[in-house]
DNA sequence: GCAAAAAGAGACCATTCGGTCTCAAATAGG
DNA sequence: CCTATTTGAGACCGAATGGTCTCTTTTTGC
């Protein structure tokens, strides 16, 4: 790796935790000068814009995350425990990886209104772990491990969409207890209205 | 009223909107002056700053948002079906009343490594309508229409942040099934585990 | 209808914003 | 080692930022 490609890492990696707690409007040139300790040269040396170096960032972010919560996921074998692992990754390592919350919900609310760029990142991202989560379920339907009634799509969207949210008050409260709740919730949810039932007599 | 009351009154419903959609980083007084029609002397007048200004305005925000969602609530007798109408007026008020989405979501986010007073705000919302919540839990205990063993508060805060992240999603997707899809699950949720169970034999 | 008070316009301010460009220093390949 | 290329510093730019202040206009109460 030559000195330049090495920079170019060195400062997507510094700028992003900057990103994701101030935001794109939020983080000044300034500060990504004080953060990298480079000057404005050296950073448009390697980047078009600060909108180039924001969405960089967030594809570094957003791939911290997700490896984050599918640590260990693939090695369960069975699809609704897979589900469950994955939730409950999210919830441990909340604090942890990526300081500022989840990249995704930061960029796609300060996005929602402005920088198209950076919402159709967010979008993207969202997409990319909806379709990991439908994977799951749809195979354990195939193992007959998970309800055939149950939509791939509709419970992606359900478990995201929960721990988000309990994330939101998690943050807002300074405490953990919102993300418990949730984790306890679903996995009751998951036991009892996901998994399929065996039909040991009929 | 007299005319300062007024235009006080203009200045703060007329950009709430703005607020709320781009955020408080993200709305200039060039932006404000022309949704108010005022230039910054008029708008200075009333306010003493752009913080003081964005935190009525969310606070106006927040008004509208909650009446809506508690609209017709206080009517319904049966308390689960109280929270049910509650859920139901969020999933459907969605797009109307304020534009930009959830204003404690919004600001929730932004302010959350950020401006401490904003923070604030939201916080003392979100905790305002969690008590909302947990009082007709507790109603709904004490009237036996509600399992006694369901801790209100933690109800509130399952409800409140599945909710938000609903919201989330449908945005980002521009759809509203995400919306519609957790409304579902918890109504589900709320007759099964949540509704006290009729003890006709023993 | 008039005088006192309130309200608003808009010029002005320093500062910061994202971004450009030149030139010196450091790196890399032969 | 030496030169061609890459890299980074930092002065500079115009525009926009939030905020102030003065002076005119409008509203108000009598």
């Amino acid at each position: 790796m030559t000195k330049g490609e090495q920079t170019r890492n060195d400062i997507v990696r510094k700028s992003a935790p900057l990103f994701n707690q101030k935001g794109y409007e939020g983080t000044s040139l300034s500060d990504l000068m004080e953060a990298t300790g480079l000057q404005k040269g050296g950073i448009y040396r390697h980047f078009s814009s600060k909108e180039e170096l924001a969405t960089q960032a967030f594809d570094y972010s957003w791939g911290r995350a997700v490896s984050g919560r599918l640590d260990g996921v693939a090695e369960v074998p069975d699809c609704v425990n897979r589900l469950k692992k994955m939730i409950d990754n999210f919830v441990e390592l909340r604090a942890g990886l990526v300081p500022g919350g989840c990249p995704l919900m930061n960029t796609a609310i300060e996005a929602d209104d402005g920088n198209a760029a950076l919402r159709a990142r967010a979008k993207k991202a969202l997409q990319n772990w909806t379709v990991r989560l439908s994977k799951i379920t749809t195979e354990g339907i195939k193992k007959q491990q998970i309800n055939h009634r149950i939509d791939p799509l509709k419970l992606s969207q359900l478990i995201i969409g929960s721990l988000e949210g309990a994330l939101l008050i998690s943050r807002l409260q300074n405490s953990d207890e919102p993300l418990r709740a949730i984790k306890q919730h679903l996995s009751e949810y998951l036991e009892q209205n996901v998994r399929a039932t065996i039909r040991s007599n009929r």
